[in-house]
DNA sequence: CTGAAAGCGCTTACAG
DNA sequence: CTGAAAGCGCTTACAG
């Protein structure tokens, strides 16, 4: 009534009362190691045993406890997987693609949020290490170098996502978001844009998203068209925002690359309302192919991202590390697509 | 170079060459107490002694073993948060604030996928049980009485959320889905319409709130306009079918309730594909309250929904429970907002 | 302010 | 096919 500490200590319970590998085995006539085994090697037990241990978890109610489980086989069952941020979907399906693979093959996923400052990624990375994951995944390529010789150290099976590096810590799962950058830049200038804007946010992807415009730019002899603008939150609103700041800055620019479908859509949206014409007037492109991209009138042209693989290959990959396998190629590239519609 | 299994075990170290306290211990000249003392009430440690252990702790890049402290401290550090899938953004911004307000309290997020069949949740809150989670919450309530007996005994902190009941397992954070097609759909009926057809998913937040959707139709002695409209994906492309399918089934429909914003979005944009006067001809209503919904033309008018705040919220009254303070209110309804905007 | 002893609940070789 | 012993790396009382 008033706590737990009232609680009589139940006979042959552990503590909180519930029932350790030690009751089942009590209560089935047999050994712990019996019963761990029956449940992990169910082949290695003789029927009959096996059957009088599965009934006798169901009675208790048993439920192995896996910090246990974990100190003494020093596998966790358990992989890590580090997101810039969850609010915005961009990365859901690439969270969804691993958790799917990962769950398939019986391990738990531990979610780690927010890479924004080294500091911040630096402990939130030390603790997820702490809890021993058989592998750790992360959205971008980790930028801090006392972060990379940490992970490095652990010697845990990571992948590096969402980008492309020539020295990943250990593997990386991704495409180059320079060269989607470059591809989309000259698609708009093959479709005889000249003064191209960028809109972009402010991450690494999207920065290096820029490069590559920039790049196509000066390959083509071709300047900015405005200074940079770059939002703060990836939402339609920023991108609405962003195109009206760009039409102030630069009447004239005739297209905008905008670093993500999100601030595209709000961009194409804004357009609408003013009446721009698009793409006649302004031309607007997008990255990531979101499900709104295709949906809209007039349609984004944008560049298809494989989300859903990124975060399947590099799990798929990951147990193949755990297995023991050898990975011939630590540097994945999955490519990416320009989709071409009628906004660009 | 051919596997860990040539690696010459390393003098003090713990298996796979990761430093143990006992490690530190030794390097600083105290004992592994005194360390743990150190690194979790650093109070109660001299300054002197604190400071060798924590260069101790760098020179070797010391990582404590979760795994090793939850089994001794029976106190895991992990929140585990069970949602319906990733993949849609949907929940997005309620495990951002759940991970948000744990993260800060230095609780790690166990994430589980996955609530559709019976079999499968409670196989999957089973192995999440396993772990010894400090709390646990899940989006929706879980349904399945086994499932529902099996987390009582654990008595592990948990919150249901997205909904109500009056008996939750634990704790309940959410607001009455039931209510909130209910309110929208009376609005529909205010404002005049009469043949009203529904649109939803194939979940029970969209069961509860077609529920609310039937008897505000039978409190005005209306009929449905049509046989509902399921859809399996939550996705703009099903929204789209599905007000397709509507205009077949029930061309003199006057409105669309939609269970949600994702298919109210699609129902609308193939509206304005399609030549329908919205709200004039057909009025739409959604519900959610997603940021692209006040973005379109037009707008559209839905049900807002405490999305962050239910996620935060359930993560306060956890570690209130952790904390072991009384909680007076095992229900709390955290309300919803009928949003008019244009499209009805 | 610091430490010796015991134990958390499992699994890993090893033996039979 | 089954079991006795040891140990995984921490923390919890308890003592001084």
């Amino acid at each position: 009534m008033s706590g737990p500490s009232t609680d009589a200590p139940r006979r042959g319970r552990g503590v909180g009362g519930r029932p350790r590998i030690e009751d089942v085995a009590a209560a089935a006539g047999t050994t712990a190691i019996t019963v761990s085994r029956a449940l992990r090697q169910p082949d290695k037990v003789a029927p009959e045993t096996r059957q009088r241990i599965l009934a006798a978890v169901e009675a208790l109610g048993y439920i192995p406890n896996l910090s246990a489980s974990a100190l003494a086989s020093r596998r966790s069952g358990i992989m890590a997987l580090v997101v810039p941020t969850i609010a915005n979907s961009v990365f859901a399906e690439t969270v969804d693609g691993f958790s799917e693979v990962a769950g398939r093959a019986g391990f738990q996923i531990l979610l780690g949020q927010g890479t924004y400052s080294a500091e911040a990624e630096h402990r939130l990375l030390t603790a997820l290490a702490g809890r021993q994951p058989d592998a750790l995944a992360r959205i971008g390529i980790v930028r801090h170098d006392e972060t990379r010789a940490l992970l490095r150290r652990t010697r845990i099976p990571m992948a590096e996502t969402w980008d492309l590096t020539d020295e990943p810590i250990d593997l990386v799962v991704g495409f180059s978001n320079r060269d989607a950058g470059h591809a989309m830049t000259r698609h708009l200038i093959r479709r005889g844009r000249r003064s191209i804007a960028y809109i972009g946010s402010d991450d690494d992807r999207a920065a290096a998203r820029r490069r590559g415009y920039a790049d196509a730019l000066e390959e083509a002899g071709l300047h900015p068209a405005a200074p940079d603008i770059r939002v703060r939150e990836i939402t339609y609103g920023a991108g609405r925002r962003a195109l009206r700041a760009l039409l102030q800055l630069a009447p004239e620019a005739d297209a905008a690359f905008c670093a993500n479908d999100v601030l595209a859509v709000g961009a194409l949206l804004e357009c609408r309302k003013m009446g721009l014409a698009v793409p006649d007037r302004l031309a607007v492109a997008g990255l990531g192919d979101f499900e709104i991209a295709q949906e809209l009138t007039p349609a984004l042209t944008t560049v298809r991202i494989p989300s859903h693989r990124i975060g399947a290959h590099a799990a798929e990959l990951l147990l193949a590390r755990i297995a023991g396998e050898t990975i011939d190629r630590r540097v994945v590239d999955l490519g990416f697509e320009i989709v071409e519609r009628e906004s660009a």
